[in-house]
RNA sequence: GGGCCCGUGGUCUAGUGGUGAUGACGCGACUCUUACAAAGUCGAGAUCGUCGGUUCGAUUCCGACCGGGCCCA
């Protein structure tokens, strides 16, 4: 470093003006503000230099990896998912600079529904309408545009991801490493298969996990109906499904309700069926919710499937897969749901059963994918167990080091609130296959040895003979993984489970999961399960949940509220290192953030400022070293606590902190302060101040690098040379009284009366001062502080 | 119904058991002072959600309530 300094110095003599006694250097940066458009250049050079930000673990250096979240390509990139990216970044930096060798992955979650969607949508075909085949085809092409635009994105963000070992979840590769930890779990007998009520999409025709479900209130009708009584009269029950007439078993109404004490243990009849069925006393009515009195069907939700399991009543199967009604719908047989609600409200009308209509809003449980109401219906699937592991999942979780740590309870309460076993399979083309053949002889299940990428419905059956029976012909599953079966992988896949046992070892659990808020209950859930199945074990040292990028009002950004910000834009205008700055400064670890145009390009201007203190000091040369003044003593010990605390909240992934700490100290001190005091010493060429000017800099670049890593680049390059990207976070100095410290207060308060009094006197900051007794407390100062204020 | 988070100048935000409460954006005035006018300086602007309690003293601790957000049922 020293060799490099000197060079430096020689390259760029003093020059001495003509007009003046003082000693100053032409600036080694030459733009008064820090232009986004020089990022762009920078990135240029990045590329040729591939060795900065490699993974390359020198001997007894610790290993950092992290499972970077893989994207999951579906159109242009929200705002927020850069943000996230952008935070991310900063650990892997900020951690690389701790001295770690960051193992920072990048991938393409590329497998699922969403790029299904987008196929059909383009072509107006839906997906069981498609030869297998040309859907594969048809997605692979789609994905792949996406999916470059999202990498293309990632790089002009400033991602120090490993790029060069990119890895797409739709690969031959990933998806046998998929298969093989399933196909290592089949022989435990964690999986199973069942026809039983399932959480089903209508609209993606496939199965879903409770993790799949959201919650929406949306307008629905509660419809109040009679329903003809045992000995005469009538009971009114009120529903919002009335197309489920024909699934209604039972009739439940509250055991302290006292209207309704006298029709308990009768039988009515439901309309249009013509069934009798039993009113029923239990403590899941709500009095208070329409009639007080509600049928119970086969599948209707939660309840009515707590009910009938626990009731024993026997399932009617009202709804098919496609979401039409069956035979036992009578009349609405064949109608989709929606028509069928409508046309049982007819029916109850035509035949005298109606007693009334009103609007209704509804927590309607819809498909996270494509937010279309769900349904319950009977049907076969393939099962992995969890709900047997909950206590020892939450073992995990607590053994697991959380930031923020609040955020445990999230991953805590999902685990609580499961109430099924996963359902892993799903009706779907663009997934990893379910690698499992049935032998025609015997029913047999066969599964093929892990390590190859199975696609068993195209595929030649891997076996010769059943093992069972002798049998020489096979049935190929059809079906696919849920593809949170792929990403539950994740940890394991950049530990290089099954590919490098020595690596893997030393290195799992995972040192860091990164992620939102918002995949608790997916991501980190079942990542969290798979690796206690694999390994009985937690999978990260530490998991870092971050909150949710929300427009200026506070609301969560949807294309339906138009309030969507689109990142390429913003990325372009203010640049990278402004919208890292932004995002990294604006709130503490976990809470949500608002993006906000305005604070965007206001970290814009913090940048400019540490350009222009940079351009200041870059003017000078910088000596190997030089007496301190008690002024140089102060600047120091406020870097040091600056360093400190910056170390130590990297240290804890608090990004927040560090941002706020470091434009406090150069916008607040260095640069009012400190560099106006010695700018006299400074164009005198005395080598303490600009020793202390360049120390200042040097650390206040290093300890930005993560944040801003162009502008603190771009800078370190001009003036030091080399890349910032390949120093350490700087240390505290030793030897500096911190006792500095206590004269900060009084200083500012100093400098700011002086400068109010030239203010109010109308006098320009250059014109002398008579008159102003400097503070006892800051006498150690009083030789500088007169000068710069020019105090006579 | 349960859980979690939040409520500080126009907007966003920091922070603390103790006379004058951070900073950013915005606003006003003045200043081109040789790093910076995409700047600097100064200034206006806050009953620190409401009501109780603990305390010599609370914006900071406790409780209730009101309001906002998220998650789950």
């Amino acid at each position: 470093m020293g060799e490099r300094r000197r060079r430096a110095a020689r390259n760029k003599p003093f020059m001495a003006p003509a007009f003046s006694d003082r000693t100053m250097a032409e600036p080694k940066l030459r733009e008064k503000t820090w232009d986004p458009k020089l990022e762009e250049s920078l990135l240029g050079t990045w590329a040729k230099e591939p060795e900065l930000y490699r993974f390359s673990p020198a001997s007894g250096q610790p290993v950092y990896v992290i499972d970077t979240p893989p994207p999951y390509p579906s159109g242009s990139w929200h705002i927020g998912a850069v943000m996230s990216y952008a935070m991310i970044d900063i650990i892997a930096r900020s951690q690389r600079m701790l001295g770690k060798a960051v193992l920072f992955p990048f991938g393409l979650d590329r497998n699922g529904i969403n790029i299904e969607r987008t196929v059909e949508r383009k072509t107006g075909k839906p997906l069981h309408l498609w030869d297998r085949e040309a859907f594969i085809a048809e997605c692979r092409q789609e994905i792949e545009v996406i999916g470059n635009g999202l990498v293309d994105l990632s790089r002009r963000i400033g991602l120090s991801a490993d790029f060069e070992h990119t890895y797409f979840t739709d690969s031959d590769t990933y998806r046998a490493f998929s298969q093989s930890v399933f196909l290592e779990l089949w022989p435990k007998g964690l999986f199973y298969r069942g026809e039983r009520p399932t959480f089903w999409c209508p609209h993606d025709e496939t199965p879903l996990a409770e993790a799949d479900i959201e919650y929406e209130d949306r307008p629905s009708k509660l419809v109040r109906m009679r329903f003809p009584l045992e000995g005469g009269g009538h009971l009114t029950i009120a529903t919002t499904r009335p197309e489920l007439l024909g699934a209604c078993r039972a009739v439940i109404v509250h055991p302290d309700d006292e209207r309704f004490r006298s029709v308990q243990g009768k039988r009515v009849t439901v309309p249009l069926v013509g069934r009798e069925v039993p009113v029923v006393a239990h403590a899941m009515a709500k009095p208070e919710f329409g009639s007080g009195a509600a049928m119970i069907c086969s599948y209707g939700d939660t309840v009515d499937l707590m009910l009938f399991r626990e009731l024993r009543l026997e399932p009617v199967k009202a709804i098919d897969e496609h979401g039409c009604m069956t035979e036992a719908a009578g009349d609405l047989k064949g109608l989709k749901v929606e028509a069928a609600r409508d046309k049982a409200i007819e029916l109850l009308k035509a035949h005298n059963a109606l007693e009334k209509v009103e609007p209704l809003q509804h927590k309607t449980p819809i498909c996270s994918r494509c937010h279309t109401p769900i349904e319950f219906i009977s049907s076969d699937a393939w099962y992995l167990k969890q709900l047997e592991f909950r206590e020892e999942l939450k073992k995990l979780a607590a053994a697991m080091d959380f930031q923020p740590p609040r955020h445990r309870q999230l991953l805590l309460d999902w685990i609580d609130s499961l109430t099924i076993d996963w359902p892993i399979s799903r009706r779907r083309y663009y997934h990893t296959e379910i690698p499992l053949w049935t032998c025609k002889g015997c029913g047999e299940i066969l599964a093929p040895p892990p390590g190859k990428y199975y696609r068993p419905w195209k595929d030649p059956a891997p076996f010769d003979a059943c093992p069972k029976c002798g049998g020489r012909d096979f049935v190929g599953e059809d079906r696919v993984f849920d593809t949170w079966m792929d990403s539950s992988c994740s940890n394991l896949f950049v530990s290089r489970y099954r590919g490098d046992p020595e690596f893997f070892e030393a290195n799992f659990p995972v040192a860091l999961r990164p992620q939102g808020r918002d995949i608790v209950r997916t991501w980190l859930y079942y990542t969290t399960l798979k690796s206690f199945l694999v390994r009985r074990e937690k999978p990260f040292e530490r998991v870092f949940i971050h909150g949710m990028g929300l427009d200026a009002r506070g609301r969560a950004m949807h294309r339906t509220l138009g309030n969507i910000i689109e990142p390429w834009p913003i990325v372009r205008k203010y640049g990278a290192d402004a919208v890292r700055f932004f995002v990294a400064s604006e709130t503490n670890p976990g809470d949500d953030y608002r993006i906000s145009e305005p604070k965007i390009g206001g970290a814009g201007k913090f940048l400019t400022k540490l350009w222009n203190t940079a351009r200041f000091v870059s003017s000078f040369p910088e000596p190997a070293a030089g007496k301190l003044s008690p002024a140089d003593e102060w600047i120091l010990a406020e870097l040091n606590r600056l360093i400190e605390e910056a170390r130590g909240a990297y240290g804890e992934l608090n990004l927040f902190l560090p941002a706020n700490r470091a434009r406090d100290f150069l916008w607040n001190l260095f640069a009012p302060h400190y560099v106006e005091m010695v700018k006299a010493r400074a164009y005198e060429g005395d080598a303490g101040a600009l020793w202390t000017l360049h120390r200042c800099l040097r650390d206040l670049l290093r300890l930005l690098a993560p944040i801003a890593p162009f502008s603190t680049d771009l800078i370190w390059r001009e003036v030091y040379g080399g890349s910032v990207h390949s120093e350490t976070l700087p240390l505290p100095r030793d030897g500096i009284p911190a006792s500095r410290l206590e004269l900060t207060e009084a200083l500012v308060a100093f400098n700011s009366d002086v400068w109010k009094t030239k203010r109010d006197k109308g006098m320009s900051l250059n014109l002398e001062l008579p008159g102003v007794a400097i503070p006892e407390a800051l006498t150690p100062f009083a030789p500088e502080l007169r000068r710069m204020h020019r105090l006579a």
